[in-house]
DNA sequence: CATCCGTGGAA
DNA sequence: TTTCCAAGGAT
């Protein structure tokens, strides 16, 4: 392996970047700060096809944090849709709530005062302080660290939890210069997502394989396995299911039809017998225990509120 | 610090 | 068909 200066890998990767670019909307010219914030949302743990739609409808909707404050939360977690994690839609609304109350509307510019909203952690706070006011922050995703790992490193994949010693390390390869040190950024970040995938990454497409500890190594195998996330019959399965019916529907759902156990429709259901809706959506086996504590869950969480008429999502 | 929290496309 | 995992955050 040949040694690169690092102001040799920020002209590679960043020149890489110049021309490979996917062209994404929160990275447009017109794009405000509150734009980049809800992008960041979006993307927390989400592939950016998904997000593309969603996207869109929201800014349509609500253009300014003061638009999405005056609507009501269950407005948000509906036009959501299937994204995912809706306690993500939650702390986004109530971001744009604080901005307006304690921010004057605006966005803060410092990732001290972004790190005080509902939903922003260290990640967010540096991406938008960084892709929407040009700041010099020290911005560490998945992608990136991954990327890191095997360049700097030499390792297949990064450890499971982010340490310190990576922080250090990204810290130390930030360009010195504002803008330089944004699209360093959002270039490694780039090259992590397309071409330095988790599986099968495209190495032969990569700017900077010669200087890669990891192929200089031959490629060894991660350190770890990997722990799978589990998801049948799990009560973010049952959540998730509860969730979709809550967002479609018209009127409260009475409690006992979410959480009536299923019954088996092969078998032929004696006349008044409550058909779960679950059970028809997705099949759920789910005990009565179950859908009644993820339920709880929902309702603890504020993701959903109940009524005497019945539970809706929240206004 | 490990675990929980949704979803669906691709391998 | 199962498994993997994608611009994290909160507890």
């Amino acid at each position: 392996m040949i040694p690169v200066p690092t102001a040799q890998l920020h002209r590679r990767i960043i020149g890489w970047f110049d021309v490979q670019a996917r062209d994404l909307p929160w990275r447009g010219p017109g794009r405000t700060p509150w734009a980049v914030m809800v992008s960041e949302f979006m993307l927390q743990q989400t592939p950016v096809v998904r997000v593309l739609p969603v996207y869109a409808d929201w800014l349509d909707r609500w253009p300014a944090p003061a638009d999405l404050a005056a609507a009501p939360a269950g407005d948000a977690l509906r036009h959501w849709g299937r994204l995912g994690y809706p306690r993500r839609a939650l702390r986004l609304h109530a971001a744009a709530g604080a901005i307006v109350e304690h921010h004057g509307g605006r966005v803060p510019r410092t990732a001290a005062e972004l790190l005080t909203l509902p939903g922003v952690g260290t990640y967010t706070a540096a991406a938008v302080a960084a892709f929407a006011y040009g700041k010099r922050e020290t911005v560490v995703d998945t992608n990136i660290r991954r990327v890191h790992a095997r360049l700097l490193g030499g390792d297949a994949l990064p450890a499971p939890t982010l340490t310190a010693a990576e922080m250090r390390r990204a810290a130390d390869l930030l360009p010195d210069d504002d803008g330089e040190s944004v699209k360093w950024n959002v270039a490694v970040m780039e090259l992590g997502a397309l071409i330095c995938t988790a599986r099968a990454p495209k190495c032969s497409q990569c700017p900077v394989l010669d200087a890669c500890a990891w192929v200089a190594a031959g490629r060894p195998e991660p350190h770890y396995v990997p722990r799978g996330q589990a998801w049948a019959g799990t009560d973010r399965q049952v959540r998730g299911a509860m969730m979709g019916v809550l967002r479609d529907a018209v009127a409260p759902v009475i409690r006992e039809v979410l959480v009536a156990e299923p019954v088996d429709l092969a078998l032929g259901s004696p006349p008044g017998t409550v058909v779960s809706p679950l059970m028809k959506l997705h099949r759920l086996n789910a005990s009565r225990e179950q859908l009644e504590r993820s339920l709880d869950g929902l309702v603890a969480d504020g993701l959903a509120s109940e009524t005497p008429a019945g539970i809706s999502l929240p206004s």
